[in-house]
DNA sequence: AAGTGGTCTAGACCACAAC
DNA sequence: TTGTGGTCTAGACCACTTT
């Protein structure tokens, strides 16, 4: 069939799209595992490479396989879906401990600026008052599951710089270090978002991976604002329980 | 230059894309203005049709563009976030009511079936015993924000298919018609996924939108399970604000 | 050297829309 | 009829990996 002869319009992109995916499963493919070329796929079919490659784009960007060059493809692994569970009370480093997981938090930054519009409304700031704004990658169970941002009123944390060191988390460097009762979250956000490219890099992951952004503010018990938390983890491994069982408030409908 | 001559590795398909992005802000263009054909653009950098459709497929992925066969290529409408405060005693469309947006609720299919293994853990339900599927698309200002699934035992609803009319919310049907109390949230479950075939159909996006994925189980008052719901929403335009305020229990820290 | 994925060209045919 | 996007072919060259 040298040039285009029949129904080439429904595709039969689709057919080597379903293969694939049909292939990984009967074969029972596991993470990492190779699949066959586009030479051959594009034989087997009786197809262009071109049209090979385009069915295997739509693989990639679905995140189901990846690609090295020079190497060939292979199965993208999808770990399990991890649960937390979301409370007031709780930090994000205490919902990992509760969750009963190995988890590791890295500083990667610390820095000082003036704060955001949205950061004065939320932690009561005037515009030139400065914050500290940490950045950590948090890894849980060896994979790197969430990019987190504290941003903290720089005069809660006199001299900051040079006292942290062994991080685990903000409400430590708060308690254990400055001596600072338990912060509470007054208010948390949560939407979902497209990777964006630092959290591509930071987390390793395809852009293809929706991310989950819960934003936090925490209070200290006596009402004064200590910390606005972003929280930017992959979907396809964190999501968010909360429980009203015990707490309810009665059902005052408006 | 005939044959491919030197550093094509780099992508020129870069420059085109990074064109059109500012050609949108350079030009002001709005939401379904019309981009310039990619047989103007191919002539306009002296590259082949293929690479200025490959760059176009990128913007397209990322929700940017869209374009219509025989017609050409739009700029794609972003519309604004809209927040929803969430709360134990408030259902989805009370939380739209409370948010003071127009929404309105369809009613896309009525089914009923045995409850899934996990239908059957959250309602408290035996193999054997059968649910209403009450699948609806939930509109927000005029923007089709969420697809919805209410599973809801058939016994709670005694001949549903007949007497369900006027459909604006679940709350409505146990409340009015069937005369039960207020249902209570008593678990929430928030994740956020890609989108998935019918969800992109029935909201008419693109599939590089990511969509929040929110389960609640609700009890009545004297416990007793009467529905599980499933949001799926936009998560563009969706996002869930929770306030701890109020019902503070008091940092029973473990 | 041979094989793999990545990029790009040149050109064909199709379905659809506007004139 | 002309122009648009959608699909596919055939083939080139590149960078990288393995043998």
């Amino acid at each position: 069939m040298g040039i285009n002869t029949t129904e080439q319009t429904e595709k039969q992109r689709r057919e080597i799209f379903l293969y694939i995916k049909n292939y990984i499963i009967k074969n029972k493919l596991k993470a990492n595992d190779p699949l066959p070329s586009e030479n051959t796929l594009a034989k087997r079919f009786g197809v262009n490479r071109n049209t090979v490659r385009s069915a295997l784009t739509v693989l990639k960007v679905q995140g189901l396989i990846y690609s090295k060059k020079g190497k060939g493809f292979f199965v993208m692994e999808r770990p399990k879906q991890m649960l937390f569970v979301q409370d007031a009370s709780l930090g994000f480093s205490e919902m990992l401990d509760q969750a009963e997981v190995e988890y590791s938090s890295t500083l990667l930054s610390i820095i000082s600026r003036t704060a955001s519009k949205q950061e004065q409304a939320y932690l009561k700031l005037k515009p030139e008052d400065e914050v500290y704004v940490l950045k950590q990658l948090r890894e849980v169970a060896g994979i790197k599951l969430a990019l987190c941002y504290s941003v903290i009123p720089k005069d809660m944390l006199p001299g900051a710089e040079k006292r942290i060191s062994g991080f685990s988390g903000t409400n430590q460097i708060f308690m254990e270090l400055y001596g600072y009762e338990h912060p509470v979250c007054v208010k948390t956000l949560i939407g979902a978002q497209c990777a964006d490219s630092e959290t591509v890099r930071q987390l390793e992951i395809p852009d293809s991976i929706p991310i989950i952004r819960q934003e936090n503010i925490y209070h200290l018990p006596n009402g004064k604002p200590i910390e606005f938390f972003v929280i930017k983890a992959r979907a396809d491994l964190f999501s968010i329980q909360l429980n009203f069982d015990k707490n309810n408030n009665g059902g005052t409908k408006k």
